[in-house]
DNA sequence: GCCCGGATTGACAGCGCTGTCAATATTTCG
DNA sequence: CGAAATATTGACAGCGCTGTCAATCCGGGC
């Protein structure tokens, strides 16, 4: 039933190595022989042993997507896009979430890269940003990619970055544009790189449009809808109260949202309210919220091909990227122009 | 650098079929070879090669979880389970996500039986009551387990079900116990039998306390926030008003909360809602959700587990297993008792 | 027509492991 | 105590493929 390229040769009347090379792209065969040997294959309905070819080519076809949960949708749209472009080349993705705090991340990587023998590895925040995870992959020689790194400068392997600072400068800067010149932030988390980006570029908006900043319109948070509620009453409980919020992520914005809505103030006639991400939950809460939007899928299908192309030795790539992945802002219901 | 089984074997001064024995744990060692082996193995930090064994031993210690999109964090969270359970076990998991509407199915399917030769597929819904594919891979002897499928006469393949028709049955009780006599309900998908089973167990519940349903308190939906908000206006919209609804999910719930609120009524004031499978939004919308928290991760790793014993011949595994897994009702901001 | 260089093809040796089966050690029991 | 039964170990042949390198083929220049 199940054909061997041993078949396949016989059937068309080559070695098996010929039939290797037609199979692999090779070079050094002729139009005929090429197409003899497809027809073969397709004929006898040839599928290549991946093992077999893992073994003998020493590559393993897969990749490994390292991940923390920073969330759900983020992790399963960065899946998403990676499945995509590994189907795309032969390749198949290998899922292998570990426990950034409680679990022993350095084991965990270990096991997996002793065990399963993958040819690159996609990491994604915060697991990128593991100097020791990092350099054990260093170590091995296994190609990776870092997807929004913390520090960029850790390792020479190549990274996808969303600018997050153009984006919430943009964000803000849309606020400042509709009139708001009181606007209170709430931060993520401390270990995401993308907080402090964040927060860069809102203060650097604030900046650019000559407004100052008091410390007191920022408040601390860690990306979930609780820090959204607590945030929302910090920034709105002093004597004054900023007429805009920016939360650093959805999450946190609906969580604004419903602090604020507890202290009686409606969004977005009392206040305005923006997030970040535009997760599925964007769209579901009431105001619907104005947020950033970011390709994620379309992250996570760059890093697979990158890693691939650069195994592969194509041509393009070299050592050491940074690539940047387009944002937008949409807006929606939960922000609307200032009105004294 | 690394080191392979030949090495071991010399380290340990056995023949490496004894080494071999020792690591995979087969019978017929003595406890002194197995020692001074593992110490072997130890010392030279030893991983198994993953492609010689598979080709070797003709298995791949991979196991693929083949999903539509049904939502996120369900996926998220059987895979989370699923991987734990491999990770336990020495085996992998690969995703793949495929595209029950607009993708060609079959040729997914093919394509990654044919390429990647996976021990055992976990198919969640709606993927699992894929007739070509159930019957595809076993045709291709591809042991299987499927979650939650609709039709379980489909194949002998062991299945994991929620207890969806009791869940509904319960929530929907707990309304009647609250003093509720008027309730809507709204569907969910048609493709998904979990669908069908909670509208049986919000039937039944009404029946045994003897209630009469309308079946003007019936309202389509497909899982979707928006349909949660047409759904709402959909009942409410009538001469009377159900004094609450039943969602078939969270999203819906959500939706039907917004809807009520566009028309001017309160949630639980005026009218109890709620859900079904406790995802995060459940606790991130306001009020908080009443719905049913179903173990989706355990049953993730269930699934793994049952797969990799199966094969491996475990005792205790008989074909043909219907296995439920637990669901409690978790009652939260969304529901109160009826007052008149 | 003959020789040369490059293009094409094939023979063969593993990759690192497991399955088979035969060889050897150990135990059991009459 | 010896033979038979059983437990433990090892030799060896692949698994299906790719890398290496040698063999063969082809076309062009003289």
């Amino acid at each position: 039933m199940k054909s061997t390229i041993t078949d396949v040769a016989r059937h068309a009347g080559v070695s098996i190595k010929t039939v290797s090379r037609v199979l692999n792209d090779e070079p050094n065969v002729t139009a005929k022989t090429r197409e003899k040997v497809r027809a073969a294959a397709k004929e006898l309905q040839y599928r290549p042993n991946f093992s077999a070819r893992s073994l003998a080519g020493n590559k393993s076809y897969l990749l490994a997507m390292v991940y923390d949960n920073p969330s759900v949708e983020y992790i399963t749209h960065l899946q998403k896009g990676a499945t995509q472009a590994c189907r795309d080349r032969g390749y198949h993705l290998v899922v292998e979430p570990v426990d950034w705090d409680t679990g022993d991340l350095t084991n965990d990587i270990e096991v997996l890269l002793g065990r399963l023998p993958v040819d690159g590895v996609i990491l994604s925040p915060p697991i990128c940003d593991s100097r020791r995870i990092v350099s054990a992959l260093e170590k091995a020689r296994i190609p990776m990619v870092r997807i929004c790194p913390r520090n960029s400068e850790m390792t020479t392997a190549p990274s996808l970055n969303l600018d997050d600072a153009a984006a919430a400068f943009d964000m803000t800067t849309y606020l400042i544009e509709a009139g708001h010149t009181d606007i209170g932030f709430i931060r993520g988390a401390a270990s995401h790189e993308s907080s402090h980006l964040r927060e860069k570029g809102f203060r650097r908006a604030l900046k650019a449009a000559d407004l100052e900043l008091d410390p007191a319109r920022i408040a601390d948070g860690d990306y979930t809808f609780q820090a959204g509620v607590d945030g929302a009453r910090a920034l709105l409980s002093g004597r004054t109260q900023p007429s805009a919020i920016v939360a650093s992520n959805d999450d946190m914005a609906a969580g604004a949202i419903a602090g604020a809505g507890a202290m009686g103030l409606k969004v977005p006639d009392d206040l305005s309210v923006c997030g970040f991400d535009d997760t599925a939950l964007a769209s579901m809460i009431y105001p619907p919220l104005t947020t950033v939007s970011q390709p994620i899928s379309d992250t996570g299908a760059l890093a697979a091909q990158l890693l691939i192309d650069r195994m592969t030795g194509k041509e393009g790539v070299r050592e050491d990227e940074r690539l940047s992945v387009d944002y937008k802002i949409v807006i929606r219901g939960s922000t609307r122009a200032f009105k004294s």
